[in-house]
DNA sequence: CCAAAAGTGTTGTTGTTACACCCATGC
DNA sequence: GCATGGGTGTAACAACAACACTTTTGG
């Protein structure tokens, strides 16, 4: 007789010009890895689909609804939780975090953004997990543009810039980043401009979901990388 | 009570230069969809991990060792199983179909393969599995050099451009396309020849895996599109 | 000598990279 | 008027795509 509990968890990703990249993370209420910090997620009820499995505990561990959420990987060796054998279906989301007030629930005591340059000891296998999101993360971002699941709706172009240059972990020439980017067509210039800091204001933009689609789905393929 | 089981299917893909590219099925010897083709796979036993069921199913089921396996996805919509709810870790494999009998044991009546354009009907959600799998295979093929794992070890370089030109359905020029993959340095041509039918003799080449590893180490990214 | 498949270079076009100065604003 | 960040074009170079004839073998 099989005797293996089915799990979720997810690796949220967030974006602040100020801070960087970050992850959600949870602190565990109960035992095993009672009070450290973990992914958010859980047991898959009977009758629920994982996607939603997912986004319950998203919404029950953390308070937040993610923009964007796709299937991750599948992790089961037989001993990654000490209680039973689990295999976990893990899952990818990006938020914008500004939007979103963390509020702990149910089974977690806390859930706070983590940079990810600065992560506490994580529970169970879950520094693989993220170690394998973060390939993920770097890869889509190279080929297609989800940096704008990570940005305001309307954003001034050197967010853009920054994200790459903090994923990509390297500096980008502005001038070609932006050629390259404006002549896909899938950004939309605005007539906003808006001022953060010191200096000029920055023109606003904003992504065109629908002509990225028509791009994506006429076979195209974004080359981001540089 | 959390009442849900996990199982693990693969796919499986050979090529052979006469018949193209093609998957492995196994015809179930029992109910439900008795006598239908399916995926090879079947439930995780409690100690052993993922891919180690993988590999004993295919074993068990066909008789066969694949030579690359990866996971690919899975599968978890509450009805997709008649009996109980199962969540399927799928995974994908390539192997070199001459060089396997195929042999059903267990709960496989036969096992076959069957050409990727003539798929007869598939138990399950396998149809939409080897959909993802096809996909996955095409988009591997574009930036790793995969064909390696599908084609003998000595080969003679058409060998090469007709599965491409299978996998990507439209004809390449052979000119570019040589260039291309000789540019990359991980092919080693031999002095042998062979003479297929008829036609002049054609070098054989080899994949020089080490080459391979140390330029992907290097973060080279390959771009076998065409 | 004909059919069949293998082998092989050049050129135009396109995309990529490198590079530096001016502009608009707040203080 | 100076500090801060925003905005912009060109030229050299590399990669890609298009293209057709010759070679070697068997029958």
């Amino acid at each position: 007789m099989q005797q293996i509990k089915v799990a979720v968890d997810a690796v949220v990703f967030g974006y602040e010009p100020e801070q960087g990249i970050s992850v959600l993370l949870i602190k565990r209420k109960y035992e095993p890895y009672q009070k450290q910090w973990a992914l958010p997620g859980g047991l898959v009820l009977n009758e629920e689909s994982l996607e939603t499995a997912v986004r319950r505990e998203l919404k029950e561990e953390a308070g937040i609804t993610v923009s964007y959420l796709e299937q991750l990987y599948s992790f089961g060796e037989p001993d990654r939780d000490p209680r039973n054998r689990v295999v976990s279906v893990t899952y990818f989301g990006l938020v914008r975090p500004g939007q979103h007030h963390l509020s702990a629930q149910t089974d977690a005591e806390d859930a706070e953004w983590f940079n990810i340059k600065k992560l506490p000891k994580l529970a169970f296998d879950h520094k693989e997990i993220l170690a394998v999101a973060l390939k993920r993360l770097r890869g889509k971002l190279a080929y297609e543009p989800i940096g704008f699941e990570l940005l305001d709706k309307k954003f001034p172009f050197s967010d853009l810039e920054h994200l790459y240059q903090i994923l990509l972990d390297h500096d980008i020439d502005r001038r070609n980043f932006k050629k390259k980017i404006i002549s896909y067509g899938f950004l939309e210039e605005l007539e906003e401009v808006v001022q953060k800091k010191a200096g000029r204001p920055a023109r606003l933009y904003q992504f065109n979901k629908k002509k990225y689609f028509e791009l994506k789905e006429s076979g195209y393929n974004f080359d981001l990388f540089y």
